[in-house]
DNA sequence: CGTATGATTGATGTAGATCAAACATTGTGG
DNA sequence: CCACAATGTTTGATCTACATCAATCATACG
């Protein structure tokens, strides 16, 4: 449904290109080069897992529309989710640099991904330079994701890293141009942000409906709002650009 | 003391390019622009920052001798250390790309860094395509150790992550050679340890008398024992090369 | 020797986990 | 179109891992 529109807002790769020249400038020759990459478009059902960790990694891939989580397991089976991925993100090319990936990837909603042959994908960036800078200017974007996630676990209360995670979800979003007259498609369940969060289910839903019943933002179905990001921000210690 | 022993034993720059060479294959022409890069090398003192949270970032730093720590602050003034860095590690080039760091940085001992100016690192990985590839690898590298960070905090008890930060350290320690019979110099404080884990320090000092009580790891003043890593590597989840 | 800095110990408090139901909402097949 | 199964959300009661507070105890160093 909403999915839909997205998906028709966002010609194929669009969000990739769109993303990588909003900083690499890249020639028309990578432009093309970067599109011509886009061969394989796979669409992954919401809960199913396209990546695994310590599996090698053969493909690498861009996500089109929809959510991603990127995931690892603790060997008595609870999860934690490392970091979300929206359209416009790269998964896996770490796992192909690497060898093997470091973690598990599955669909939070239905998802459509650029499957890339790592190999293929690998020699482009060598011969392109602005294709590189790319990579590494998302390599280096998703360096600051995590590190924010270290931070939310390591030193903020629970109320914090919710507020904390919005607000970042919230400005990805808004980059990703995926918030529509102010109300966001967020297809995470509770659990999905207790393992996000690093936070028991109950706990995570206690805590969202304290931010709730203030107002500060609005959750129904799998809309959200978040009417004053900057408030949100402050309380949850949220520091980086509010758009 | 035991610093001078390390400086010593890696000559100026050796341990990044031998880190770049173990993955990237340098040419001549590379090996050698990556070497001249080298240019101004800095003494940063126990304890002092040479890199601060949402500052432009301008130069590149690459450590030759010692421990670096990088590290967010929330606006209670708590601190979480994001991750170590050790000999061969890049600090900064995240930031370079993005403009601003996300994070600040400060010597755990004393710390011998290589000076690179961000737009000239920039401007030789550009047109060295061994040697983006070899930054690429590093940034990589960064992520796994991020994501396990997260891991840590997230999902793993306080003994476990003490179990299995000790096991990280002792395994990257092992892959830059700088374990000597057996033993490693580990210049953190139980406070340090702390903020990285999350934890409080008198949390910390439990768990870790813990570990030494049952003689899975031996640490006294900053000498580090590990005799059985596979051991320590199963108690705390650790997940990855044992060497 | 005294003064920092770091490590250790003990007592107490609490944020958040866990357990166990009940309650909504959705989709599905008869 | 309705029962009902499945999935997700909410609530209440209880428990515990870890934080916090407050000393005391090393160790090094000027």
């Amino acid at each position: 449904m909403k999915q839909n529109v997205a998906v028709a807002r966002q010609p194929r790769g669009r969000a990739f290109l769109t993303r990588l020249r909003g900083f690499a400038e890249l020639t028309e020759e990578e432009g093309r080069a970067a599109e011509n990459l886009l061969h394989r478009v796979d669409t992954i059902s919401r809960g199913a897992d396209f990546l695994t960790e310590g599996q090698t990694v053969t493909d690498v891939f861009i996500v089109l529309s929809g959510w991603a989580m990127r995931y690892c397991l603790t060997s008595d089976g609870r999860r934690q989710i490392t970091n979300i991925a929206l359209p416009g993100d790269i998964i896996g090319y770490n796992g192909a640099l690497l060898g093997t990936s470091s973690f598990s990837a599955a669909a939070l909603n239905q998802l459509s991904v650029a499957a890339v042959d790592a190999g293929q994908l690998s020699r482009a960036v060598s011969s392109q330079p602005g294709l590189s800078r790319a990579m590494a200017w998302h390599a280096a974007g998703e360096n600051v994701g995590l590190r924010n996630q270290v931070l939310r676990l390591g030193r903020l209360t629970a109320e914090q890293r919710v507020a904390h995670f919005i607000c970042e979800i919230w400005v990805r979003l808004s980059q990703v141009d995926m918030i529509e007259m102010g109300v966001a498609h967020f297809p995470m369940t509770q659990s999905e942000l207790a393992d996000t969060l690093g936070l028991s289910l109950v706990h995570t839903n206690r805590q969202l409906q304290a931010l709730k019943k203030v107002g500060l933002v609005t959750l129904q179905r799998d809309r959200l709002v978040v009417p004053d990001v900057a408030v949100v921000a402050e309380l949850g210690n949220y520091k980086g650009p509010l758009s």
